[in-house]
DNA sequence: AGCACA
């Protein structure tokens, strides 16, 4: 323990610190005192008195190192030590930079979190985005929101605080994505702690309130709203949808999103726009079945393949868009009087544009072939397209669980689910050989709905870029 | 009189 020259090794070789160690107190120091001694010799910023088994040690530490360096100094040399209660106490610089109060546990780690999402009003965040933004860490077992002055506040419960934890270094500070909020609503930014409760008492499920591990809890009427059964949104159904687009790396112009969206029916009108600094489009249908197919088939996937440009749909509140001029960032589709603008050689001439008054049937009118090259494809109901990466054919994705409305059974495909060739002014439109990367065709790419969570906030980089 | 989980 002591040195081999017999002296003990601390008693020289302690490089100086802030912070100061002193021995040999009255157990009855207090911080004032220890002030007091200290205070001649510059800005004390923390004390520790009662240290060690025996309380009659204590640190100081001092704004700055030389003033740390005054005090050792001066009583180095001082004819008269330094005392507490007329007791000499003894000086050196402490082995640690700075003092740590463990004592304080105000912000110990806890499976609840306390999380604040600034910038919003009462009800632009619902308990389920909530809920879907925190599951991506782990189980959540309950969730309690409420108002306080401090804005919009929950409660969100977890099962340990390891998972808590990492919850909290994962969104504190981050915004909710764009694509789960309405369009109204703007950043909204998570500030999280971890809260005192181990254990939150939700009484029933309601809009404010939720335990996922009681299914049987009573349901307040007061949650029992017109959410989707995804309960991600409040919006009402419409027959136009509000498409945000995610990690758009490529160009996606209103004549990639026909093609896509007409898979599902005949699309009137779409118009683009930017807003918050995010891709926004609006894609209108004759009808809100139309729509939803479209909504629920196409939710989550790329446009491109790789994880690009990947779609996130909301029912707008808009029923009827209203497009002026035939533009890139506006289109309609029904054959209106409209001006185009003569620099948009697809919307002229064999553009498949249906006649006026058209319905959802009149998607069987756009002018292509029903069936080209001889290749027969899969039956009705087909879905969203899906380009075959080799043959650059595209290929049919399923709809995963419902069943189509009756007009669209046993119709002629759509034209993407045709092999090929599409329209060649549209066929040169929607290959995007110029904004795809070399040698990857556009895909519609489904994206599992784990992995739509892990993707949310850290949006994958395209090939190391 | 000799470095803090408190």
């Amino acid at each position: 323990m002591s040195s081999i020259s017999g002296q003990p090794q601390f008693r020289y070789t302690q490089p100086p610190s802030k912070v100061i160690h002193l021995r040999n107190l009255p157990w009855e120091c207090t911080d004032e005192e220890l002030i007091e001694l200290g205070k001649p010799f510059g800005t004390i910023v923390k004390t520790k008195c009662n240290v060690g088994a025996n309380r009659n040690q204590a640190f100081i530490e001092f704004a700055d190192l030389n003033q740390a360096i005054a005090m050792i100094s001066y009583y180095a040399s001082s004819a008269e030590p330094a005392q507490i209660r007329g007791k000499t106490v003894y000086l050196q610089y402490s082995n640690r930079q700075e003092i740590v109060n463990n004592k304080v546990t105000a912000d110990a780690a806890s499976n609840v979190l306390l999380v604040t999402v600034e910038g919003v009003e009462a009800g632009d965040v619902s308990i389920d985005v909530l809920h879907l933004v925190f599951s991506a860490f782990g189980f959540v077992h309950k969730i309690a929101t409420f108002e306080k002055t401090a804005g919009f506040q929950a409660l969100v419960q977890f099962s340990d605080s390891d998972i808590a934890s990492s919850a909290k270094n994962a969104l504190d500070g981050r915004s909710i994505p764009r694509y789960l909020l309405q369009e109204h609503v703007g950043p909204c930014t998570l500030k999280i702690n971890f809260s005192a409760h181990t254990d939150l008492n939700v009484k029933f499920q309601s809009h404010r309130s939720r335990d996922y591990t009681n299914p049987y809890l009573p349901v307040a009427p007061s949650a029992i709203d017109i959410a989707g059964q995804d309960g991600m949104k409040q919006e009402p159904e419409s027959n136009v949808l509000l498409a945000s687009i995610e990690n758009m790396q490529y160009t996606v112009t209103i004549d990639v999103l026909h093609e896509v969206f007409s898979a599902f029916g005949f699309v009137q009108k779409i118009a683009l726009f930017e807003k918050n600094a995010g891709f926004q489009a609006l894609i209108q249908y004759p009808d809100i079945q139309t729509a939803n197919i479209a909504k629920q088939a196409l939710e989550g996937h790329c446009i491109y393949e790789g994880g690009f440009c990947k779609l996130h749909l909301t029912y707008s509140r808009h029923t009827d868009l209203n497009v002026k001029i035939n533009n890139d960032r506006g289109r309609d589709y029904t054959g209106g009087n409209i001006a185009t603008v003569s620099n948009q050689p697809s919307l002229l001439g064999p553009q498949p544009v249906p006649m006026p008054g058209a319905t959802v049937h009149s998607y069987n009118s756009i002018p292509y072939p029903a069936i080209s090259n001889g290749v027969s494809l899969p039956q009705v109901p087909q879905a969203a397209a899906s380009w075959d990466i080799r043959s650059g054919a595209m290929a049919p994705l399923q709809l995963h669980n419902q069943s189509l409305p009756p007009q669209l059974h046993n119709q002629p495909l759509p034209p993407h689910l045709h092999n090929q060739p599409l329209h060649p002014h549209l066929h040169n439109q929607i290959h995007i050989q110029h904004v795809a990367p070399p040698g990857v065709a556009p895909h519609m790419m489904p994206l599992p709905g784990q992995r739509r969570q892990q993707l949310l906030f850290r949006p994958p980089q395209p090939y190391g870029h």
